[in-house]
DNA sequence: TAAATGTTTCAGAAATTCCTGAAACTGCAG
DNA sequence: CTGCAGTTTCAGGAATTTCTGAAACATTTA
């Protein structure tokens, strides 16, 4: 593996950190190739840069693709694939949260749901599905709420994460000013100040 | 390991889902134990129910223990030490991110301002160095607005995820009004209307 | 001090995950 | 069809991670 100096320190530490972000270290590093090429690359040329087998490669290119993270294209007059990721970084962030998302959460909500199916059939399993309910609902809610900003265009989402602590101030206003006429104010009902 | 079946699901599930959020399927069991369970634990109880070695379930306390996962206590006229994770999902939550944060972005932070401080000896080198810097002030941005949610009270957290969808309507609404006095309503300087 | 009780460490076994090379497969051109 | 360029699969070896049991360590009580 000869890479520059730069570029070789990026992609070892995507190496190393893969096994932390749920893919592995070849992965980590093809990925982080790709981010940084200013050109599309194929199998070969990755599996030169990095000194991996071939097959190695092909598998990590096929994971990657599973995870939406990179763009398969043809060049003309030639018929390998290139790969590349995608240049706008927001849409990288939006692919892996859904990605992390789908693997990471969506199989234990599904999971709960089953379960709060269930008959308890003692104490301890009654208080354990309170648990799990409350666990379930607090998912839900995080959920609900990436799922909206998901939908946001990416100059509303810049705009939400610059507006940082003055986040509370907004919400604050709201609270008392009931800004939105067709919506009661109604919420927690206090209305006294805290802070 | 024999446990109510509802309560073995849980449990089991979160072993398996372990490796996909970067704890030991041991780990996952306990906590998911600790989680559920109406009293706190002390390690032979844990060993018990789940069948480890006395030694795993000892080191998987550990591990949750640097993660601040597991609160540990003593009973009165009883030496052994008590494992219960907090009630509030609320903290758990909080913990959660944190430490997430710390293991798996923070390092690469690191790595990213370490890079960007060296000079390019390439053309391709210096395409990646902006490819690094975009990936930077992304991160900063992100975390940057993680840092202040972090600081909300709970009940602002809750409120600020309930608003779903209207999150949007509120930055419109901030776009147009200039809410703040004492603050340049400046931004991007866009004042047209896009959407 | 010794005994009793509880916790931690650690070398190596067991299990899992990762990676390779060889072979199989695919589609195309002659 | 055959040959070629490219891709994928997969059995097994390599590397890593997880788990165990035994021993060491720590603290309290007598």
């Amino acid at each position: 593996m000869k890479l520059p100096p730069l570029i070789q320190t990026f992609v070892l530490h995507f190496g190393e950190m893969g096994s932390r972000w749920g893919i592995s270290r070849t992965v980590g590093r093809i990925y982080a190739l790709l981010f940084l090429s200013p050109t599309p690359l194929n199998a070969d040329q990755i599996t030169e840069k990095l000194g991996f087998s071939r097959s190695n490669v092909s598998m990590g290119l096929k994971e990657l693709q599973a995870w939406n993270l990179v763009r398969l294209q043809h060049l003309p007059d030639d018929r390998r694939e290139y790969f590349s990721t995608p240049d706008d970084i927001w849409a990288i962030t939006r692919t892996l949260a859904e990605e992390r998302k789908k693997r990471e959460i969506d199989p234990t909500l599904t999971m709960l749901r089953e379960v709060l199916m269930q008959e308890p059939g003692s104490d301890d399993e009654r208080h354990a599905q309170e648990r799990m309910r409350a666990m379930y609902e607090h998912i839900e809610l995080l959920t609900g709420w990436y799922d909206e900003v998901q939908k946001l265009e990416t100059e509303r989402l810049v705009q939400l994460l610059s507006l940082g602590a003055r986040v509370q101030k907004i919400l604050e206003m709201k609270d008392r000013l009931t800004v939105f006429p067709g919506r009661k104010a109604g919420g927690t009902g206090k209305t006294e100040k805290e802070g």
